[in-house]
DNA sequence: GCGTAACCTTACGGCCGGGTAGGTATGCTC
DNA sequence: GAGCATACCTACCCGGCCGTAAGGTTACGC
């Protein structure tokens, strides 16, 4: 038959990327029950099978996702918020960086980040995550309020950091529902949000519940 | 046959409410797909049948949940966070109000809503409640300002009321998580970050990002 | 050129779980 | 105590979708 094979043949590595790249878009569109393995794999332009052998199962699939992706967004934070800047400096980078990359990636990163935190297989996964993240921005907070000889409770920066987090995690939703609203702007927004909190903070005035 | 009927008959009424606790309980620790209708039967001493009888479908079933749960959540805010009260008074209660009613509830609210976050079905259902709760965040902020003979663009105060619930709702889970954490202590923490950080802007104090 | 390994397919098994059909008991009304 | 509505159950169906068995085809090494 002289039926040149109507797809080609391709490297195991290229497969796989395109297959995360199908698994992504789905698993966004759809959800992760929703979506089936059969749509995936069409997507990707390939039969079912193929994906088990190369990324396994569909919780191992979308494991794969979620640690392809999360790993860019933290080299692009990462590669931007050089560790010796000044705190405000760092978190601006920081936070610019964040937007730029959720801002390019609309409704692949944030919807799948959003999956993931109800689903009780990735939830630890998740959580891993976002310790690191957490302790990553209270570390920062500590470093700051040493600077100026002040000092706070473990727990009361980690909830501030985790406060910081969500917020920002809020906002990277709300990015991702407008795809008209510009990532730079939102992040300026964040900051200013999130650094006049903190700096009041730093700076010792705090707030105190009415009496009674 | 002198058996008594192991298990008694009771009105409709006291049912729905003892499948819709069994419900949230099971919704809570399975998550929505791997809850089983079955499971949620048992759990309320019922067979599941009636389940389909008085709340229909699963997803029903969980939307039921879902609104039976805010809506006692939005009374104790509402009952709480008086409109003719200053706007940080209000801040305050609302908060106060709020984390005492997930640190009440903890594997209750908090699990369902980040459940219902993620799956497509539900995700509307959410975005319209928290549209609301932020219309209202808003709101307030906007009468703060006005009040101050200040004023602000739509979209900031949309988003800062946005990254103001955002962290709210982390802090909510962070609750969740931690069963030995105390609710007001919470609340007083998440009223530091937010209006310390909010009290600065209304001031006029806004934080522009580095030239280049 | 020929073996062999890697790439790729079509087709199917099997199970889990949502949803229902049909029938029984119980208590309330008159 | 007849009649009726409502509470309640056992058993079953059936469709979707994950995961796999078994076999074809292309390219590369030697």
């Amino acid at each position: 038959m002289s039926t040149p094979p109507a797809f080609k043949r391709l490297p195991r590595a290229v497969r796989e990327q395109q297959m995360l790249d199908a698994a992504v878009k789905v698993f966004s569109r759809r959800g992760f029950h929703a979506a089936s393995m059969d749509e995936i794999a069409e997507d990707a332009g390939i039969s079912k099978p193929m994906v088990y052998a190369y990324l396994g199962t569909k919780e191992e699939l979308f494991v794969a996702c979620l640690h392809r992706e999360a790993t860019r967004m933290t080299h692009a934070i990462a590669g931007a918020a050089a560790p010796e800047l000044p705190a405000d400096e760092r978190l601006w980078r920081g936070l610019r960086a964040f937007f730029g990359f959720v801002g390019a990636h609309r409704d692949g990163w944030a919807v799948l980040y959003r999956q993931a935190r109800g689903e009780q297989p990735f939830a630890g996964e998740l959580a891993g995550m976002r310790a690191r993240l957490v302790e990553v921005v209270a570390g920062m907070l500590d470093h700051a309020l040493r600077a100026e000889g002040r000092e706070v409770g473990e727990t009361d920066l980690e909830v501030v950091a985790y406060a910081l987090v969500g917020a920002t995690e809020s906002l990277a939703d709300w990015l991702a529902d407008h795809p008209e609203a510009d990532p730079e702007k939102t992040a300026t927004r964040m900051m200013n949000a999130a650094w006049l909190g903190a700096g009041q903070l730093l700076h010792g005035v705090t707030w105190h519940p009415p009496q009674a």
